[in-house]
RNA sequence: GGGCGCGUAGCUCAGUUGGUUAGAGCGCACGGUUCACAUCCGUGAGGUCAGGGGUUCAAGUCCCUUCGCGCCCA
């Protein structure tokens, strides 16, 4: 801290100035820029007359009028022609009657108010620049109570805004008030305290910000530092290229003392130094062995020394291993809204005291707020308290919750009833794994294939598990892990537990080799998954994972994670890729289309869930898949084995349901159960739309589409077809 | 004044190399004691992706513009 404040200060780039700071009046301290918000609040613009020397007026509007007393000057715009007669003469400030002078300067808004415009530079930061460009007096006005001061004439001692309605009245009484008129006013006001923040004159302590921040626009701009999500460059970007002065010196009891040490109480004899010491020793050197030193009282601003967090925490100044082997870090995360309070000055810090980047990316997060979108506050009273959350639905759903509820760089609305929901799979992974588990006794080791015979089912996981793995290392190198976490828990609780681990009831009841190999695939699908939700579930991920290595080790089936076991889920190796097969997937998938196709036409004839029903399926060339997939069939659509035919062409039965699926058609008799008319009526609708649907491929097909579009995006739509096609024969022929 | 974001199902939100019937959670409707899970299972309804224009074989996705909401900087 001291040491960077020390080099700066060397550098020329820390100095002392009196200038117009925020001041707080309630704190008793200099905030900076970035430490005050300003609020559209109610209030009203008052209107003027100055007498001007030599006779007239000059109407003036102002929007806070006890820093009248302040004036130094007042303006117009040099092509205003209404005041040309005026410019170069002298107007008197109304009460105190002082002097002052009517400048010409192109700063002022002809349209706004009267055009003529009252220069405060004690009191505002506009009328400080325009008072700096024609070499104004400063009178202040204000103490730093708020309260008037001596210069203030008649109304010293007045608390602001009672000398603003003072002041009203008695220039209404002189006659020198013309109107008042409602105006939405921009007050600032202390992020911290809430209460009006000053302009006022003071001496303070300043970082000259700008070689520091051509630093860090350069770091960005050359891509040694990447902003993650992307649109974040151009708030970097324009907040570097209108940097200001940092004011770094607060007035508090508390914080890190400005290393400066006066002689003799002499302000213009400033010794900078690490310590006490240090100073004397300075001093002594320079000015001989009497003197006495007092340290600056102010402290520095907190900032200051976040700004050093990347390196000072690794032992810097010194050149500790720490430093040498950390830095610079990897990845910053933060929120957007501290991109200028704290990661941009981490950045200029760290290439000007150590000449690297403190880390190579930033990823920003949004902020959270409560269901409303509303920000969370105390007085507001919708502070949402994550220990409450992590206590009513578990540590892991609210981590779950905040990492896939939202997009990168977006506000989040955080809803308790997502984190029920999330809450909810991870009670889901514990009984996917509690499932598994059980699922151990159906095999011996001794069952154990030479190479494992893979079911559709098997190759459909594996393959669908290679897929998300890879979706998910993509996701992850973009900084996508909301994305991502979607993308496993659709795969965990849609792909795995709905399908693969529902089918696993069957192979797992055939005991021998299938069972075994229905449980190594159960078991390497979830050990993947787990490896791959740790980092956003570490708890439950962590507390299966060792259940399960438990499990298997025990059962000594021979099946084991590639690397073996970890120790722990955390130190365990990150999933990689495995068997990728497409056909096997996709003839699984058919089979999920057909199965889906006899639920719905149950639930839609009101079938009792628990009835087993016939069904005549023709199968055409998808015949002997279909076969070797019988029990499935009949577990998951519940069908009746002893009335299940699957042939390549069957006799449709008179009455009942038509599934035209492509090459596959279902048909299922539920004699008596369905309204024949009905039932010519759905098929009839749904003839209507496939035929609608295939006029719409054939007219894309016929198009350019054919010839532009990428082969593999044609030829999908040309299989569409060809199944439609099919399907639009069977639904016809059923129909007569 | 300058900049950024958002506007997708009743609600809260995903949808980032543009690929053609747009998804999830919650809610809703109907049905479920199938031996992992009712913190669950099955089925379903619900959207002219704010409006308009453009680029493209193809737009929720890219460009322009209008409207509404929010934020940042001045």
């Amino acid at each position: 801290m001291r040491e960077a404040f020390l080099r700066l200060y060397r550098m020329g780039l820390i100095y002392q100035g009196e200038y117009l700071v925020n001041w707080s009046p309630g704190l008793q301290t200099a905030v900076s820029d970035l430490e005050v918000e300003y609020n559209e609040e109610p209030g009203f613009l008052y209107y003027f007359q100055y007498p001007v020397q030599g006779g007239g007026f000059l109407p003036v509007a102002t929007t806070r009028p006890e820093t009248i007393l302040g004036d130094t000057a007042v303006a117009v715009h040099p092509d205003d022609e209404r005041y040309q007669a005026y410019i170069g003469k002298m107007a008197l400030v109304p009460i105190l009657n002082r002097e002052i002078p009517i400048i010409a300067d192109d700063y002022v808004d002809i349209s706004f108010g009267t055009g003529a415009l009252k220069i405060t530079p004690g009191h505002d930061p506009n009328d400080f620049e325009i008072g700096r460009r024609h070499g104004l007096d400063i009178v202040n006005v204000m103490n730093k109570d708020a309260t008037m001061s001596a210069a203030a004439g008649p109304y010293a001692g007045m608390e602001r805004f009672a000398c603003r309605q003072q002041l009203w009245d008695d220039m209404s009484a002189a006659g020198l008030a013309i109107r008042r008129e409602p105006y939405t006013l921009n007050v600032p006001r202390s992020q911290r305290g809430g209460e009006i923040i000053e302009p006022l004159i003071s001496k303070q302590w300043f970082v000259n910000a700008t070689p520091l921040a051509e630093m860090a626009l350069a770091a960005v701009r050359s891509g040694r530092i990447r902003i993650v999500p992307e649109r974040f460059n151009k708030t970097w970007e324009n907040w570097l290229t209108n940097i200001r002065p940092w004011c770094i010196s607060r007035q508090l009891w508390w914080g890190h003392r400005i290393p400066i040490w006066y002689v003799e109480g002499d302000h213009s004899r400033p010794i900078a130094a690490h310590d006490e010491d240090d100073a004397y020793r300075q001093a002594r050197a320079r000015y001989g062995a009497d003197i006495t030193l007092e340290q600056d009282p102010d402290v520095l601003d907190t900032w200051f020394s976040s700004a050093l967090w990347p390196f000072s925490t690794l032992g810097w100044p010194e050149e500790t291993p720490d430093l040498a082997r950390f830095f610079p870090t990897d990845v910053l995360e933060t929120g957007y809204d501290i991109l200028f309070f704290w990661v941009a000055r981490m950045v200029m810090t760290s290439l000007l005291f150590t000449n690297d980047i403190p880390f190579h990316t930033i990823y920003l997060h949004g902020l959270v707020r409560d269901e409303q979108g509303r920000k969370m506050s105390k007085t507001m009273g919708n502070v949402v308290d994550p220990l409450e959350v992590m206590d009513e639905y578990g540590t892991d759903a609210l981590r779950f919750t905040l990492l896939t509820g939202s997009a990168p760089g977006n506000d989040m609305n955080l809803s308790l009833a997502k984190v029920e929901s999330n809450r909810n799979f991870a009670n889901k992974i514990w009984n996917m794994a509690r499932f598994v588990t059980r699922g151990i006794e159906q095999a011996t080791g001794a069952d154990k294939p030479d190479a494992p015979a893979y079911t559709p089912a098997d190759r459909w996981i594996l393959t669908r598990l290679s897929e998300l793995i890879a979706t998910v290392d993509r996701l992850f190198d973009n900084y996508l892990y909301g994305e991502a976490g979607r993308q496993i828990y659709d795969f965990l609780w849609g792909d795995y537990a709905d399908w693969y681990l529902e089918q696993a009831k069957v192979q797992l009841a055939k005991g021998g080799a299938t069972a075994w190999t229905t449980l190594s695939v159960s078991f390497q699908a979830l050990d993947a998954c787990l490896r791959l939700l740790h980092p956003y579930i570490p708890y439950v991920t962590e507390e299966t994972w060792q259940q399960l290595k438990r499990a298997f080790q025990e059962a000594d089936l021979g099946i084991a994670p590639a690397e073996g076991w970890a120790e722990a889920l955390i130190i365990a190796d990150w999933p990689q890729p495995g068997l990728i097969d497409a056909a096997g997937a996709a003839d699984f998938e058919q089979m999920r289309d057909v199965i889906r196709a006899i639920r719905a036409a149950r639930a839609e004839n009101q079938v009792d869930a628990a009835r087993r029903i016939s069904a005549f399926i023709q199968g055409g060339a998808r015949t002997a898949f279909l076969q070797s997939q019988r029990d499935v069939l009949v577990f998951l659509a519940r069908l009746d084995d002893a009335r299940l035919i699957i042939g390549e062409s069957v006799t449709a039965p008179d009455q009942g349901v038509t599934l035209p699926l492509g090459e596959i058609t279902c048909y299922l008799p539920l004699s008596g159960m369905v309204d024949l008319a009905q039932e010519q009526a759905r098929l009839q609708a749904e003839l209507a739309n496939v035929a609608q649907e295939i006029a719409r491929l054939r007219a894309l097909l016929a198009g350019p589409f054919a010839q532009r579009a990428p082969a593999a995006v044609v030829q999908r739509e040309r299989d569409k077809l060809a199944q439609l096609e099919a399907a639009h024969a069977q639904i016809s022929e059923r129909l007569g």
